[in-house]
RNA sequence: GGUCCCAUCGUCUAGCGGUCAGGACGCUGGCCUCUCACGCCGGAAACCCGGGUUCGAUUCCCGGUGGGAUCACCA
């Protein structure tokens, strides 16, 4: 059994989208799963729109989605050499001709074939002129006039097309720089290249491809074409469905392991499982189960799977992930046992990184700012006394953990005849500034003795300043 | 328009001739509870339509409809 060789050929116009990714995941996991091999090719021959930039932004997505590459990142404009000399190949067999057909001229045949009713096609006036290389003369690939060509999918079967409805297409253009369908075939096949998953906005040009690799006498290699990913409104996914680069998702908090999970889960099923470690990925992953419909973008679900995927992991984990987002808040922390007591205690109420930062801001200022409304509600008069309270029984304590955080609060409860909530409340307004926060006791205990008396006898000061 | 692909709850999907059509997100009722979450228990919610094939179709075939892709000297 020949190892399995996938690829992934990006062109760099743009960030890493969202859907390339998936079909990067797609090759990648297959090949991991198979323990075969992952190329990485940057189709850069569109110098245009081409950038250097553009391939670090693929290169850095690409990483920090975890998807490695065995060889590469090779670059198309680089084979041009190599093109050129296949492209001689088929001319020299007779599988393709020189055309001097200017482009006008062949706009005059596809407007004449198309008020024929006919499809717009070449109609291959040079195709037996045995016309020599010219300065102005493309290369064309001579088509088979009849016949079918099938496509032997591995997600959507077998799809058959009319090779009539195929013009001899261009392999070569007058500049002497090879055609997509025709580079991309070469460095697939001098690449060793023998499974492609890619979109199935590909499928149409799969046949011509084909052809070329029978014109080359080459093995075909086994294609897949998933279906795409789609927006909100069923339409090819665009700026106006949000986000589309993974990038984008880098700066909003989510996990790389829940980006892969998600996109994964987009068009490839396990069964009624929904979450996915990177390892049962490279376990599970398969053809077969590939879906064959295209489907739509859904960012609340990935926002529940990254939940998930935050819940699972361990503080010290996720602190390499999180404190970029607090840098983001100018919000100084390291990756330490404070932090990592942080984390503990906001995993669980997290949908994303960003959240996480802005719900752990408390943790790191030295003053807080009291919330309006919580303190008009929970920082009175009234309160003051639970405040002082138990601000003078956390500072006379000598052991301070739960347990004997827990006695202060319910002798304060069994003094004032008040529930707990009326007791916790007041203080998570006096440390957070605001109504919501993780527990009391986890919270204090992160905080630290110091720091939560300091803040409770500032609030009680508060409220004095306020009489 | 030609060619090609696709069609199960709102969304992602399981299903591979006989199921009370299952799960997840979202929505929703309740429980838990120091707030918010988490978690747990329950609910509403789908086989696009019409023909066949079959004892029996969500499942197989054909047609329709709908959606998508693609029709370059772009990739």
């Amino acid at each position: 059994m020949e190892p399995i060789i996938t690829r992934f050929p990006p062109s760099p116009s743009g960030y890493l989208h969202i859907g390339g990714a998936r079909t990067a995941l797609f090759n990648w996991l297959y090949a991991k799963k198979t323990k075969g091999k992952f190329i990485l090719r940057i189709e850069d021959t569109d110098a245009a729109r081409s950038t250097t930039e553009s391939v670090q932004a693929i290169l850095d997505s690409l990483e920090w989605l975890g998807i490695d590459w065995d060889e590469g990142p090779y670059f198309q404009s680089q084979r041009a050499p190599i093109h050129a000399e296949y492209i001689e190949k088929l001319v020299a067999c007779g599988a393709a001709y020189y055309c001097s057909c200017t482009p006008d001229e062949v706009d005059a045949m596809r407007e004449a074939a198309k008020a024929c009713g006919k499809k717009p096609m070449y109609n291959g006036k040079c195709r037996d002129r045995h016309l020599e290389k010219g300065p102005d003369t493309v290369v064309r690939l001579r088509t088979p006039d009849t016949g079918v060509t099938v496509v032997e999918d591995i997600v959507k079967g077998n799809v058959a097309f009319q090779n009539a409805e195929m013009d001899d297409f261009i392999l070569q253009r007058s500049d002497g720089s090879a055609m997509y369908n025709l580079a991309v075939v070469v460095d697939d096949l001098t690449m060793g290249i023998n499974t492609i998953i890619r979109g199935d906005d590909h499928l149409i040009n799969t046949p011509k491809q084909m052809l070329i690799y029978q014109a080359l006498n080459a093995a075909v290699p086994v294609f897949g074409h998933v279906p795409m990913v789609l927006g909100s409104d069923k339409s090819r996914l665009s700026k106006r469905h949000g986000a589309m680069s993974v990038g984008e998702y880098q700066k909003m908090g989510f996990l790389p392991d829940a980006v892969i999970n998600y996109l994964v889960r987009l068009g490839w099923s396990h069964g009624d499982q929904e979450f996915f470690t990177r390892q049962d990925l490279i376990e599970k992953f398969d053809l077969e189960h590939l879906g064959r419909s295209a489907s739509m973008f859904d960012m609340d679900k990935l926002m529940a799977l990254n939940a998930r995927h935050i819940q699972s992991k361990s503080p010290e984990d996720l602190a390499a992930f999180l404190l970029p987002h607090l840098q983001d808040l100018q919000l100084t922390a390291e990756d330490n046992v404070f932090t990592h007591g942080v984390i503990q205690t906001l995993a669980p109420r997290s949908k994303t990184l960003v959240e996480m930062a802005q719900a752990a801001r408390f943790y790191y200022q030295d003053t807080i700012e009291f919330d309006e409304k919580a303190a008009a509600k929970f920082l009175t008069p009234d309160t003051m006394g639970i405040l002082q309270h138990s601000a003078k029984g956390i500072r006379a304590l000598d052991t301070y953990t739960e347990a004997s955080l827990e006695d202060i609060f319910k002798k304060i409860m069994d003094d004032s005849k008040l529930g707990f909530g009326k007791i916790a409340q007041p203080i998570r307004v006096a440390i957070t500034g605001t109504t919501v926060s993780p527990g009391i006791f986890e919270m204090l205990l992160v905080l630290g003795k110091e720091k939560t008396v300091c803040r409770i006898d500032a609030a009680v000061k508060w409220i004095q300043e306020q009489a």
